[in-house]
DNA sequence: GTTTGTTGAGAAAACGATTACCCAATAAAT
DNA sequence: ATTTATTGGGTAATCGTTTTCTCAACAAAC
């Protein structure tokens, strides 16, 4: 098991053309069972591993797909990334991963390196606010997907996500059955489609229960500034506020947090409840009541629609939505 | 911006020979500045890249590197794994990123995959028990490095790791100096190498203070059993325990969410501190204490280390280990 | 017994780059 | 004025596959 073996060497070593090798390789074209044999053996015995770069340059097709995301360890990210990745390596595509950190250059220089290197296909979870893929060149016609962030130009692509909205109905409609009469939104500065999402749920199951939005009186947003510092000042002027829904879990826990050093008890004074289902919501204490995003599904989904793509069986455009689970724990009893 | 421009285009282009436009790309070889203006001018209107594929074939060398990894969800590992990425990037390599679940038949798979589209070089990070490169055929040429825990064969490979046991040590320690006489170490099942050099620090910690490591009396060991049962059980058995050190911060926060469940306080009842010092540490109630490590410069001691085996300049073999740091918060006030 | 069809397999082109080798043309040295 | 270097750049081989053509051999059909 030392030197390198080509196709031809297979070749040799059985006795037959290197042609009569690859139809055997692929199980593509016509050839004898006992040749088969024969070249399988000889493969076996040598470890023989097809040079993907030759296959690549021959079909011009590299058996790989990019995936840009922006943060990779943040939570959701990396468990969709995790779970795509594990699929598409059993449909026999490897993923190069790319760490963009919400960077608009950086996005491109990685999708400049994925179109030399001839991905077959692109998943962009939570691009950037612009994001068109016909900022690079000739890279219109590499089939890709969208998650969790709908791209520039809305025809002709497909687009998954969570349904947020429902999640933040479902979430905050939980605050009011659980006893809350005014419940309040806290959102982080950052923009991103699936929180305007979550805000309009939020909104919405507020006037369904018969309160106006406002957003000087049922929002805060965490800053830079302390947590704890905000919580207190808001909690003074609105002594009312008696529910929070959190945008995310990082967020529901800084929040979680600050209420506990301020001596409020969740859920007897206040009720809260985040968004993303991460693991240590059970380990909070009190644990934390969240919403779950399906990623299993999301994965599935985003890769059964991406090599429908390649193949293209289908350039269909259309939005995929996905829908949550509310997970309610004792921030919420 | 439509078709797909070769290097023969572009030679056609701007009227010289493919050789030419070569040498202009990868400035090598000789040509006169006019030809190289040119030919760069061609290149900037076509939009012309690369093609990896041939690129690869031809030089025999990919530009691409594999990383494996256990589990990207988890907070180190995707940290790592994600400056790891970065500094690749910027070196002109990209990154093959491979979840291995800790499952050997899938590290083994995956292998083969990197060894096919023929990686210049891996990464291994917390490989399983018996991880040996030699298992993939001719793979034994890859050059190779590993982080977190340390290859079979400890000849002729580069082995990068955290200072488990000084931090562990330290972290100890700092339970006593904040107080506590009988302190614990809270372990979780699975085994891994960094455990075993945490769990070697907290006992020459506690024998440093006076006290011998006994396993049925200094360690409990999360399973799938309910923690805060477990908890309650061992500290009606064992009153005194006061302190402590669980061997990461997931099994941190779930011991004081136990703690915190049986009325216990902390760190007035019981000091405790983690590891890893994860992002929700500061916002947990209290605060919890922990030990840092420094992924940026294992990362980056990773990638030098790797390109330079890449580039065989010096194939030296080394275990190199990176200071962590103690982050004392409210946990052990 | 000639024609037709089928099966198995080889020869060679092509994919897009890099590079060793070659040869003009000009410059430098004698 | 001839030889010798140097410079610029073209030709063609090569990397390891896949695939189109081609054809021999044998079987089936007439």
């Amino acid at each position: 098991m030392d030197k390198k073996y080509s196709i031809k060497d297979i070749a040799q070593l059985s006795g037959v053309s290197v042609a009569t090798v690859s139809r055997v390789i692929n199980d593509n074209g016509r050839f004898s069972e006992e040749t088969r044999k024969k070249v399988l053996k000889v493969i076996k015995e040598t470890g023989y591993q097809t040079n993907f770069s030759a296959k690549n340059l021959r079909m011009n097709k590299s058996f790989s797909v990019g995936i840009l995301v922006p943060d990779i360890s943040n939570y959701f990210f990396a468990t969709v990334v995790q779970k795509i990745e594990k699929i598409l390596f059993k449909c026999g595509y490897s993923t190069i991963i790319c760490n963009t950190a919400r960077d608009e250059d950086k996005e491109l220089a990685y999708l400049k390196m994925l179109e030399s290197k001839g991905i077959d296909g692109l998943i962009v979870i939570s691009g950037a606010k612009a994001f068109d893929i016909n900022k690079v060149s000739s890279s219109s016609k590499i089939p890709f997907i969208c998650i969790d962030r709908k791209p520039k130009d809305k025809k002709n692509t497909i687009f998954i996500a969570s349904d947020h909205y429902q999640g933040a109905l479902d979430a905050t409609d939980s605050l009011f059955n659980s006893g809350s009469k005014h419940p309040i939104i806290a959102t982080h500065k950052h923009y991103s489609s699936s929180g305007a999402d979550r805000l309009r749920g939020f909104k919405d199951s507020l006037e369904k229960h018969g309160l106006p939005f406002d957003t000087s009186r049922n929002q805060i947003t965490l800053t830079t500034e302390n947590t704890t510092i905000k919580m207190e000042k808001v909690l003074k002027s609105q002594p009312e506020i008696d529910g929070i829904f959190a945008i995310n879990d990082t967020v529901a826990i800084e929040v979680l947090s600050a209420l506990l050093k301020l001596g409020k008890s969740v859920p007897n004074d206040i009720k809260l409840i985040g968004f993303d289902d991460e693991p240590q919501d059970k380990h909070t204490y009190p644990t934390l009541s969240s919403v779950k995003q399906d990623t299993d599904r999301i994965a599935q989904v985003a890769v059964e629609n991406l090599i429908g793509l390649i193949n293209s069986t289908g350039i269909t455009s259309e939005s995929i939505i996905i829908p949550v689970e509310l997970m309610p724990r004792d921030s919420t009893l």
